[in-house]
RNA sequence: GCCGACGUGGCGGAAUUGGUAGACGCGCUGGAUUCAAAAUCCAGUUCUGGCAACAGAGUGUGGGUUCGAUUCCCACCGUCGGUACCA
């Protein structure tokens, strides 16, 4: 009987969902363990064979937690909004939530045959009232709280209203943008407009202007990462800056947390260092300069504070509020002119330049506060305004952007750093000798650092300050499918938070998805919607993708719940994610915004734990290969088009344009030698009938019109293609759909054959050509099981004791690499036990049914078939992980490789339990040993018991 | 530039704390079976020399520590990922 996977998959999945065998419970008596994969986003081209890597990966894990007595939670849903639903919208008229959902649909189905051990009872879908319901509601926790810096943790905007009426402001510390300091009588004698603008200063979501990346073409804002150069990461238009009004998360509040509590997870360290950087964490210190005439003073930071003596000038960003106020009459015409010119500059001008050096003297002079010295004020496109306080003071002798910037326009440098002492050393390292430095002359520049910010500190003009690369996270997006804001606003635009019992706030229907004017949202157009009774507004913006993504593992735990997010006792359950399975793509979005919503949470006590997320694996990518014709750029010989060989293209030609061909019409796919016959070139031809009339300049003739000419001494009409590696996508039709690997080879051999490919984290490309050797590994599993004629060949009796131990040594192998998540090796251990198992001819029960539950995370559905052979109630899940006994494992004799000097030359079979002066008197009469060391003494004999022996000799 | 990861046969990749480098699979070569093919099975397969036994070289390059280094340290080269005027 042969070994048949489809009917196999389509009886153990219907099984599986007839008796709801993966449904689980929040009360059990197991312990738990919560293996979560990053939820898709279910664009319409549907999975490709690199999206399941990271679900196999998680299942497995999943699998074989539950087979050591493990309550496992592992579930699976949908990050449901998003830009591609709404522009295919705005194209095509069909409702995002319509087309969503048929693109789930579709994921389902592609998901199922996949074998995944998911519970769909709790699936989620953050496009779903029922869910964004609470993704409002966490943004109204967020809205009606602030963050105590003293305290270390979010409280209710509530006790800080108290704290003004009592004292004001001066004594709160708490994470804000409100500049003024006031009394407790001045914040009485406030209007209630007034009161909410300082109020919105210090909530954690909060309304400002900001700079947005706006991308006219697509009509709305994009995030950082949703930019690329300058353009925007999605079609590819020009994105430019534009002031508007704004929600924002002050996830900068959690700064020191996030980064801190980065030691606590396990994570890895590339990982960790994306966030760090992220975070951009840096010790210094907050100065201010006064300035020469004026009233106003400059106030910078820095983390040189000890380099104050060779600041000869001062940079403001072109931005920056003062520069209005201190550009003297004599300057207005040329900073006019700079400020016309940096207006002018696009982003992506100003990112591809930045190593151009621009600036402008604005007349002013500023003060140094420590030798009272009169310096130039400047500004310069390379001060940041978003970054500091957007102005710096510039050192030339020790940094190099203030270098380029001094030399340019002749300002002066002053040495304050030796160091000559450290040969090697850059610019910009802490080390070296302080010299021209008044009181810090001689000093170790660690040690100048500290008595500069002693001394600031002490004269008053400043602080010690640490300052964060992080900004808050622009919150508001102009689009229809995202979450509505629970907000209103009254006659004043004081803005309202929507009662928790009128959540969730639905999204209205909508006919056109296009924005409407001015860049608002399309719900702007819905004026019924937005004008309310009593006379205030709704806000028509919607939020970010990261919003309903940022809490949804949570959900999971206790996903149809209606009074809460997830009940408290389901998350005391379930506490946090044991194991988190993703791409790095979210190394700095997803997982930081995550992060900071938990640590909210936390602090509001609704969760237990301060990390969502214990252990992360980053899943590599699938690659595709990307095969490529030749187009000359040059017309030739009156034809339109002209394809070039691979061959012509390595004789030197360049001038080339590449054309991604269908990886259907490529002969020998992904190898060397991938190229087009004959027919092949005619299927492209009618594939693509604009090259209909291109000549194709094949190996060794040419190819037009349906006509292969060969040059004289020509054999080979094929036309070399080029191959390169990058992303499976549609528009490299390179893409490889597991419904069709697994038509052929059965989803057990999908699965395992992904796993085997290499370490999850590691990236490679895919390949077919390979699975025949996981598929004949399950043939051969199966072999042991019935023979060609149908004969049932399992026994009954008692296993030899190679029998034990070829199936001991898979058990601790497969064991050990499962922890440690090295699937590819287990693969490997299975494929060695199973060839030593037939080699034995061993058909026996008792080892055979170990080795199936052993191999039941990988290949779930046959190993629910051999053990329904094995005579077993069915659900192999049900039964315990088998472990492994070292008394099998054990031999009689070692063998010990003996080496001399350290290279091997030999080995020889010594006792088990021969003891290392045994071993090392036995060594030393071998006949190897005699050979080597041949006329030599021997100095030592180096024995590392049931390792090797080694025998130094001269 | 900075931060992080990595570099092993023709290929994907093994080698858990330093201890027989190349497991396992693909591919390739030879053989068995077959009218033939597919499938299956057996043997071989790091490179160089040799019929062979065997010898020499060998984990990006150069150096170091060690009885012994793919593994640890230093410098360099290369690939990939992240980030970018961050004061």
């Amino acid at each position: 009987m042969e070994y048949n996977p489809r009917n196999i998959e389509h009886k153990w999945r219907k099984y599986w969902d007839e008796h709801k065998i993966y449904q689980i419970s929040n009360d059990s008596d197991r312990p738990k363990y919560y293996v979560l994969d990053m939820f898709p986003y279910p664009s319409g081209a549907g999975l490709h064979v690199g999206h399941p890597l990271g679900y196999i990966a998680s299942d497995i894990f999943a699998r074989y937690k539950r087979l050591s007595g493990f309550n496992v939670l592992h579930p699976m849903g949908y990050d449901a909004f998003g830009l591609p639903a709404e522009q295919y919208a705005i194209q095509s008229g069909v409702h995002p939530a319509v087309s969503t959902d048929q693109n789930i649909a579709k994921y389902r189905q592609q998901m199922d045959n996949l074998g995944f051990s998911f519970d769909w009872d709790r699936e989620v879908k953050t496009s779903e009232p029922g869910y964004y319901k609470w993704t409002q509601w966490i943004f109204l926790q967020l809205f009606e709280h602030f963050y105590d810096l003293e305290a270390g943790n979010a409280l209710p905007i509530g006790e800080l209203i108290a704290r003004f009426e009592k004292e004001g402001n001066r004594s709160v510390k708490a994470a804000n943008g409100q500049e003024e300091t006031f009394t407790a009588d001045k914040w009485k004698a406030m209007s209630a407009k007034q009161q909410a603008e300082v109020l919105m200063n210090y909530r954690l979501a909060y309304r400002r202007t900001s700079y947005v990346n706006w991308c006219e073409a697509l009509g709305t804002v994009l995030a950082n990462d949703e930019v690329k150069d300058g353009l925007s990461e999605r079609g590819g238009h020009p994105v430019e800056r534009r002031a508007m009004l704004q929600w924002s998360l002050r996830i900068t509040a959690y700064a020191e947390r996030l980064l801190n509590d980065l030691d606590t997870v396990n994570w890895s360290d590339s990982l960790k260092a994306q966030q760090r950087n992220w975070i951009g964490r840096s010790e210094g210190a907050q100065l201010f300069f006064e300035v020469k005439d004026s009233e106003e003073k400059i106030e910078i930071f820095t983390t040189r504070p000890d380099t104050i003596f060779g600041a000869t000038y001062m940079v403001l960003a072109p931005e920056h509020p003062l520069v209005d106020d201190l550009t003297t009459d004599d300057c207005l015409e040329q900073v006019g002119d700079y400020l016309k010119y940096v207006g002018s500059r696009t982003e992506r001008e100003r990112m591809a330049e930045v190593k151009e050096v621009t600036g402008c003297f604005i007349g002013a002079y500023a003060i140094n506060p420590f030798n009272g010295k009169e310096i130039p004020i400047w500004i310069g496109e390379y001060v940041l305004m978003e970054y500091g306080t957007g102005a710096i003071m510039a050192v030339p002798s020790d940094d190099e952007r203030d270098q380029a910037f001094a030399k340019k326009f002749g300002l002066e440098i002053i040495d304050v750093v030796d160091k000559t002492d450290y040969p090697g050393a850059g610019l910009h390292d802490k080390i070296g000798k302080m010299i021209n430095s008044d009181f810090l002359t001689g000093m170790e520049v660690k040690d100048a650092i500290q008595a500069t910010n002693d001394k600031i500190e002490e004269k008053g003009i400043g602080k010690r300050r640490i300052n964060y690369k992080l900004r808050d996270a622009n919150f508001s997006r102009q689009r229809y499918w995202g979450e509505p804001f629970p907000i209103t606003y009254d006659e004043q635009g004081i803005a309202h938070a929507n009662a928790v019992s009128e959540l969730p706030l639905e999204l209205p229907e909508l006919e056109d998805f296009k924005p409407a004017s001015g860049g608002q949202s399309p719900l702007a157009r819905r004026e019924d919607w937005v004008q309310l009774p009593n006379g205030h507004r709704r806000e028509t913006d919607t939020m970010p993708g990261f919003a309903g993504s940022s809490w949804y593992f949570l959900r999971y735990m206790d996903a149809h719940n209606t009074d809460a997010f997830a009940s408290q006792e389901a998350i005391n359950y379930w506490q946090d994610v044991d194991l988190y399975v993703g791409g790095t793509e979210h190394a700095v979005g997803h997982l930081m915004y995550s992060r900071f919503w938990h640590k909210f949470l936390y602090d509001k006590g609704l969760v237990p734990t301060n990390e969502p997320f214990k252990k992360l694996i980053n899943q590599g990518m699938i690659q595709g290969v990307i095969e490529y014709l030749y187009l000359m750029k040059e017309k030739r010989e009156g034809y339109n088009h002209f394809m070039c060989s691979r061959m012509a293209a390595q004789k030197g030609i360049t001038e080339f344009a590449k054309i991604p061909v269908h990886i259907d019409f490529v002969q020998a796919y992904g190898s060397d030698e991938s190229h087009l016959n004959v027919d092949s070139i005619k299927k492209f031809i009618d594939w693509r009938p604009d090259y209909t009339d291109a000549i194709f300049e094949c190996g060794n003739g040419i190819f037009h019109n349906g006509v292969f000419t060969p040059n004289a001494d020509a054999t080979d009409s094929t036309l070399y293609t080029h191959s390169e590696v990058g992303k499976m996508s549609k528009r490299y039709y390179n893409v490889v759909n597991p419904d069709d690997v697994i038509e052929r080879y059965g989803s057990d051999c999908f699965r395992m054959y992904e796993m085997f490919l290499g370490p999850i984290e590691q990236s490679k490309p895919w390949n077919t050509n390979s699975i025949d050797g996981v598929s004949k590994f399950l043939r051969k599993l199966w072999s042991l099981f019935y023979d060609e004629k149908g004969n049932f060949l399992v026994a009954e009796g008692e296993a030899s004791k190679e029998e034990l131990k070829a199936l001991h040594a898979a058990i601790k192998k497969v064991r050990n690499d499962i922890e440690r998540f090295a699937f590819n090796t287990c693969v490997s251990a299975f494929m060695v036990c199973v060839n030593e198992l037939r080699r034995l001819k061993c058909h026996k029960k008792v080892i055979l049914k170990d080795l199936v539950v052993l191999l039941a995370p990988f290949a779930p559905h046959l190993t629910e078939e051999l053990w329904e052979l094995l005579g077993e109630q069915p659900s192999v899940h049900l039964s315990s992980y088998p472990e492994h006994n070292e008394d099998f494992l054990k031999e009689d004799s070692t063998t010990y490789p003996i080496a001399i000097n350290g290279k091997t030359r030999g080995k020889a079979d010594f006792p088990a339990d021969a003891s290392r002066e045994d071993l090392s008197a036995a060594a030393v009469d071998l006949d190897v040993v005699k050979k080597w060391a041949d006329g030599k003494t021997i100095r030592k004999v180096i024995v590392v018991p049931g390792r090797m022996i080694n025998i130094v000799v001269s």
